[in-house]
DNA sequence: GATAAAAACTGATTTAAATCATAAAAAATT
DNA sequence: AATTTTTTATGATTTAAATCAGTTTTTATC
């Protein structure tokens, strides 16, 4: 990876979540009982930033955005698919709520599992520990280059690196459909929706992209 | 503390650093025999983002930035005084390249510790662990503020953020000596230089501060 | 299928902040 | 102490991007 590069921010690597397969089969049953499974649908709010973190989002199969609340305006810090952990930062001590609201682009399946198992099984399994230290570090490195990306770029570059990402670690094809909508867009690159719109127009015309409904083409 | 509240984002609380305290006297030994202490001269650079990553920073005594390196302008994630770790983020699996650069405002004296060394203090004492997670998370929860404050507030709310920040987390007193140039809080807030000035002498003119050279006032 | 509501789009206008140009002051170097 | 270099300062100009105002299209709801 080239750390002098900041692009690709929109999401963070596909994370193989083998952190679990560090858990020995008691605390793997330890797991299982202290966990539920919920469905969400499109649209959904998960968490809400603020409130209180009683569990660890395990986000099983969907898209979802993690984002800062602000008024008027969100923040999206990223946009997370299947099988990757949510809600990891409110976990460290002197702070039991979450650091970002998450709702749902598309149906999705999660499962949440209790905060307090999981602070257990850190301090007592040392390896599961250093697979989530593996995770919150990959976090952090995309988290510096989004930051990089929205304080030093401008609108163009933006737009492009955050489409570019999509198609790459989202969607892995040069074409998907954009459950995203515009103003969506403008809270992930920091833009008002206007610009947004104004930019997919100049790609359209630059034919850098192809636009038929919610179908992009890169 | 306030989730909806981004501000105090220039740099962490005060990181009690008991991760230290976890360690078992082998494993303490073992920390001992594998570090070197170095003192570094103002302005020199700690190490240098996208480097080797053969050691993990402690910075036992100074002031330093934290920063990405750009072109033409770098962007400072945190100031970080004594008694912090540095570097942390660059132990995670398939990346062993510092994400960032360092250097001192001040004459520093840190402890470099192998890297290997701490990776195994992780993988075999879960308590220590543990604790570097919360040291990480409280970053993150820091850096997600910044985020924030950087993309959403425009100026004068950035540059207030930032003295006051500087006031309350790293110098603990309204008055203070200011080792940053103009440029180097232009960096911090993303904004130029002159912008920077200029905002400092309306916030004079306005009585919000008192400058006479380096020494500020709030 | 009609109506309401939300999202997408477009052009005109404003504004925040960068850039440019240049000077003064302070710090570092000889 | 004289010099060069760096930092701070100030005003004029430009520019990127937001805001505003309005229309069209799409989506959701009755």
């Amino acid at each position: 990876m080239n750390t002098n590069n900041y692009e690709n921010t929109c999401s963070n690597f596909v994370q193989t979540t083998s952190c679990f397969d560090q858990l020995t089969e008691l605390e793997e049953d330890m797991v299982e009982k202290n966990q539920v499974s919920v469905v969400y649908k499109k649209g959904e709010t998960i968490c809400k930033q603020g409130s209180f973190a009683s569990h660890i989002i395990f986000l099983e199969e969907g898209l979802v955005k993690i984002y800062l609340e602000g008024n008027p305006r969100n923040l999206i810090l990223t946009i997370t698919s299947s099988n990757h952990l949510v809600g990891l930062p409110s976990i460290y001590e002197g702070n039991n709520t979450f650091l970002y609201s998450v709702s749902t682009y598309v149906d999705s399946k999660v499962r949440l599992i209790d905060v307090n198992v999981f602070k257990q099984l850190i301090r007592q399994n040392a390896n599961f520990a250093s697979k989530i230290i593996n995770i919150l570090n990959e976090n952090t490195a995309q988290a510096y280059g989004r930051f990089f990306c929205l304080t030093r770029k401008q609108l163009h570059g933006r737009m492009a690196d955050i489409l570019l990402c999509l198609s790459d670690r989202i969607f892995k094809s040069r074409e998907f459909n954009l459950p995203l909508s515009r103003n969506d867009l403008g809270e992930l690159t920091s833009m008002s929706t206007e610009s947004v719109i104004r930019i997919m127009k100049e790609f359209k015309d630059d034919n850098l992209i192809k636009v038929s409904g919610k179908s992009i083409e890169i």
